[in-house]
DNA sequence: TTGAAAGCGCTAACAT
DNA sequence: ATGTTAGCGCTTTCAA
């Protein structure tokens, strides 16, 4: 009742296990007639025989797995981007190893080093930071790594984004359509592509409108959460700031506004309306609604597994940048100003 | 520049391979002299040498792993039980292997047969069905398993649940106290022990409080999603069905009821109450505040991993069940009836 | 076209 | 207390 190995099956069909090896083997399988190469897979098949993984991988030091870094699964704009990676790896017999950093970079490091001593063939990690020496010494032992959501400040390593920039420019100027004039932009952490680049497209999309940056107002968070975003409006409220609108850096952040307007018996959006980002999942469900920008998670999560997947191919020396379109979701929690 | 192996290790510190292996593993470590021990674990460091897990499990058969099997992780009652399974398993020097079956048993076979064959050590399945061959067959084999969230018809294999009966009937008495009597039941898939304890829980609940099972409806919905949910509840509606609460089988169920009465025009709580059961992420979130049951998810996880590491040190015969117990969450979602 | 031989890096009997 | 030997199951040169 052992598991049949290799042996096995060569014993079966009268033949060395190299020309076993060679018959199973679909690249390689050319080496060999016909007549045996049917009759070791015959063998192999009435002995329901499997590879063993851990000992190809011992030969070959490849795994057909790659890793997958996450800084949290329990954040629902993770878990479609994992769905899309594994999505486009299972077809071609890859699978996904997921680690789950909590944004410390040690358990990141940690989780990088295990799964390169299992022979992953290379990564796709979510949890870039613009300056961030790990990636940049993978990329330089030129291990396939594809960024996804986020970036490096230096395009040295490829990555699969949202279009930030555009995102936040439809979301402002849905505010100024609606008439508001007063608005608080909630930025992310500035060491994180997502929390630069919507902060830049913030300022350029009120010049754009000619809104003046004195009326506005920027506030730098913490984190991406909703803690964050909580703890950070009500710094803004007990400041006595003047807003009719603000645009969260994402839907975490958003979500932070929400649990302090009502605190503070603020209405949304009558008293205050609420833009996000990501259209992550469920925040269409609030009430009300989030007002937010949707990003194609489960693509993003697809594209960076088929460019890693190109990468394990045939690496490139010129890392690509792919940035995916994104769109405005208007739901129920804008609306007021609608003065002159 | 190579990683370095074991056999460096050994050359550095002028012994043999199998000295330095004995040296480096903490629990043989005490057939090495204190001495060369020493020398040998020094030289390690000096060298940053790390074991090949591969190598070790090829040897050894085992792998410091275990699988984790999970119907699909962007349903958000699952990412918290994996947070659970993981910060018990990493400590100890384990790592959880991942996998999405999208409750499909062909998925979750192949992926179960990749851990095999990459010998994990046991599994964390929280997608049992009441009768399941594969877990019969693990069992059989004697691979350490355990359940979460769901269980098998009979308990052959150990598992940890939430209070099922205990969440519906706190749910059914808080919606009986309100005047209610008119309850609809939305039922999940009867091929899971969730679905069906939580189904005669309900018929209990119904008999403690004296309520005509007449004037109560019962509907089976094909599985715990949105989706399902809200086509049950229009069917209901479209029929006529006359009820003032729906006791939803969890949270999924409950926010496609939430679609489908915001579609007719129904307010929630003033026209039709609802609860649900679990309090996945976000449910706190919704317009009105979702009324559920609240299973202890993180905990679920972590303690399936602590039964399955004392599992794996000493096989029990007789299986565990651990029940947790659970909360009640009253929140916005349910209250009119005040009559008599 | 097939076989022989070696070895990936480690651990565990067995011997000394 | 340490070394010797063998082998986990596979792939890949090299030779025939």
């Amino acid at each position: 009742m052992r598991r049949p190995t290799l042996r096995d099956v060569a014993d079966g069909a009268g033949v060395h296990p190299a020309t076993a090896s060679r018959a199973l083997n679909p690249q390689t399988r050319h080496l060999v007639s016909p007549e045996t190469a049917d009759r070791v897979n015959r063998v192999a098949r009435a002995l329901g025989y499997r590879p063993n993984p851990v000992a190809r991988s011992l030969k070959t030091s490849r795994s057909s797995s790659i890793g997958l870094i996450i800084p949290d699964l329990t954040n629902p704009l993770f878990p479609p981007i994992v769905r899309g990676v594994e999505d486009v790896l299972g077809p071609v017999g890859y699978n996904a190893w997921i680690a789950n950093t909590d944004n410390d970079p040690a358990r990141e490091e940690a989780a990088v080093e295990s799964m390169r001593s299992r022979n992953v063939e290379g990564f796709v990690f979510a949890t870039a930071r613009l300056e961030h020496p790990l990636l940049e010494d993978l990329a330089a032992a030129n291990t396939p790594v594809v960024l996804v959501n986020r970036r490096l400040a230096k395009p040295t390593v490829p990555s699969v984004t949202a279009d930030d920039a555009a995102g936040i420019s439809m979301a402002l100027h849905h505010l100024v359509e609606e008439g508001h004039k007063r608005i608080v932009h909630l930025a992310g952490p500035q060491d994180l592509s997502t929390g630069v680049n919507r902060l830049r497209a913030f300022r350029q999309a009120l010049h754009e409108h000619g809104l003046d940056e004195n009326q506005t107002r920027i506030e730098v968070c913490r984190s991406w959460t909703e803690a964050a975003g909580a703890e950070t409006l009500n710094k803004l409220l007990a400041e006595g700031a003047d807003f009719t609108a603000i645009l969260a850096g994402n839907d975490m952040l958003a979500l932070g506004c929400y649990d302090v307007l009502a605190e503070h018996g603020l209405r949304c959006p009558e008293d205050v309306s609420v833009v996000g980002f990501n259209d992550a999942a469920f925040m269409d469900k609030l009430t009300p609604a989030l007002t937010t920008v949707h990003s194609p998670q489960y693509e993003l999560g697809a594209e960076a597994a088929r460019m890693l997947l190109e990468e394990l191919s045939e690496p490139r020396t010129h890392p690509r940048s792919v940035v995916l379109p994104v769109t405005f979701k208007v739901r129920g929690s804008t609306a007021p100003p609608r003065s002159p």
